[in-house]
DNA sequence: TTGTAAGCGTTATCAC
DNA sequence: GTGATAACGCTTACAA
């Protein structure tokens, strides 16, 4: 491989001069450029991009940690970040923690070492130490979907509280008193306020909430089962409220095992909607989130960190959320 | 930030000991180990992985090249990938190309500049010059989910022919003679698999194809426009089989919005499931890939090249499909 | 507008 | 077992 010395010999120019023309930085004679540009090109040099970071300190790397890529919701995240990444000239690792504490304290470490420019981070849990810790090494911090409360940082996300509001306002109006919610992992800001939603709505209505609300994980078994629970219960729940896709489907298989027709004998409303690639007739009613979206403003918010364009204090981006009514609800049995 | 002289400085030994402390490697008695790692832990020292990497010319680093991560096949072949290379300590850095071969040319460069061990890529078409660019720099490369004819490389993938044609004869055995293809893009190896393995199917049958082969883009919308071609046919099709998830849902969508039943009045199978995890009842007669293991085994052959453990001669790995019958498709009317 | 010198933090090579 | 030295290829700081 050609280096910088061997272009600056050629070119009859020191090292540095080589240097300006490629960064386009510094006055440099249209003569000069023009012969430094031609000795590049016959020589086809590429300039050695580590020996660059080792020096300049900047690596135009970005780090996304999330808790799982397989999420269709996070998947779609990721495709704005690398968008708008790829866009400015800066690469992207991906790495997935699984919601766990110790998986993100571990990548998040390597990713230091590694120098990348900033993170990208779906927190695993509302309280841990990761971004203090990040924030101390002087990199810029994005977090993504999530809350961490008492952590002075960017953040784009939406309105879990209202979301779930919204959704749970729906069946207060169809008639629904017994509504169970099944969330995800308590201490996770979006499982925590879409409950907290859920239970400002039945307080409003001044509806008891007693034994209806389950914490699980975002996932499709946790779905599952606790749909299962909530089928045991006496008196029976009339609607669900599944705090994300996953669950949701868990929900809908489990009801489907025990022979109960939606929303005939029961209503289901859900977080996150599917992409409406992969659905031939939508049929949930959800509230949707603009993951895409999300993914590329929280990149380019943080892109306006690393050049130091942005404004200094933290700013907390908060999307619009929407509410799809579909066909998954209805009124409860024996009300108007 | 605690340099490897600042160690050596304390622990009273010169840099190259501590960096044999670090790296397991050469002879060091055990005091000046544990002096060394004393003073490390003391430090809090971590070491520069870039300054590294410009002396070793190692960055542990791959990376994964595709089409698109919103297509729950690549997603899931990404997470394979990451679980694989995060165990073996690598990094993984992701490129979305949207099957333009300029996107992946210029995405590769970058990757070369960057200098990591290995990629992994889902070549946008069976015919460039980028493999061999790619390997001409001796950098090692897995090609995944496609072939590319006349190239020395290793690959993973599975038999698109073998697929098509279990699915085209389960159709001729239900007595369907017009049968259509949605396919992918000409000059995508999968999509000219699949092609070819419908025809070897209706060739064995003694059926004509007669402008019953469609090629399109791997897209919902293709899928959508070429399945209203297809209606438009005299005499009618009796079945469709589409070439790709994505391609299905168009299709299945455009057969709803004409008014038609599936499989009542057309019959209708496909290349690659839908994730589970996102389906309450199947519905699709599909041949599914596992994408996950696709992934998984890419990565381990990769670091195995890397790691100037793998046979010299390129390895090809085909993975199992499966044929999974379902509710999309039945004997055509009129037939026993 | 261009150049000199120095150094980023590590590891390969060779020496002891 | 351990160390001195040089080098990886580039850019910052300063000088001319």
């Amino acid at each position: 491989m050609a280096t910088i010395h061997d272009v600056a010999r050629l070119a009859g120019v020191s090292p540095i001069t080589v240097s300006r023309v490629i960064n386009n930085s510094g006055y440099i004679s249209q003569q000069t450029r023009a012969r430094v540009k031609a000795a590049i090109i016959e020589l086809g040099y590429a300039p050695n991009i580590i020996a660059r970071s080792l020096r300049s300190k900047r690596t135009n790397t970005l780090a996304l940690v999330l808790t799982d890529i397989t999420n269709p919701f996070f998947t779609a995240i990721a495709r704005g970040v690398e968008d708008t990444a790829s866009d400015a000239g800066f690469t992207v690792i991906y790495c997935n923690t699984d919601e766990s504490v110790d998986e993100e304290a571990k990548n998040l470490q390597l990713l230091m070492q590694k120098q990348v420019d900033g993170i990208l981070l779906v927190p695993a849990r509302s309280i841990s130490r990761s971004i203090e810790l990040i924030k101390e090494q002087g990199t810029p911090v994005v977090i993504l979907d999530r809350r961490v409360p008492n952590v002075d940082a960017d953040v784009v996300r939406c309105d879990s509280v209202e979301g779930a509001y919204k959704l749970i306002k729906l069946l207060i109006n169809q008639g629904h008193r017994r509504i169970a919610v099944l969330s995800g992992p308590q201490g996770v800001s979006t499982a925590d306020d879409r409950v907290a939603g859920y239970q400002k709505a039945m307080v409003e209505a001044g509806i008891s909430d007693d034994g209806l609300v389950f914490y699980g994980t975002y996932t499709l078994t946790s779905g599952y089962e606790m749909a299962k629970r909530v089928l045991s219960l006496s008196p029976q729940a009339t609607a669900l409220f599944a705090a994300n896709n996953f669950i949701a489907i868990g929900a809908l298989k489990a009801l489907r095992d025990s022979g109960l027709k939606v929303p005939g004998d029961i209503s289901v409303v859900a977080f996150d909607d599917l992409p409406s690639t992969w659905i031939v007739e939508p049929f949930l009613t959800v509230v949707t989130q603009p993951p895409y979206e999300m993914g590329c403003q929280a990149t380019q918010l943080l892109l306006n960190r690393i050049r130091g364009e942005a404004p200094s204090a933290c700013q907390e981006i908060i999307l619009p959320i929407e509410l799809i009514v579909r066909h998954s609800n209805g009124p409860v049995k024996g009300s108007g």
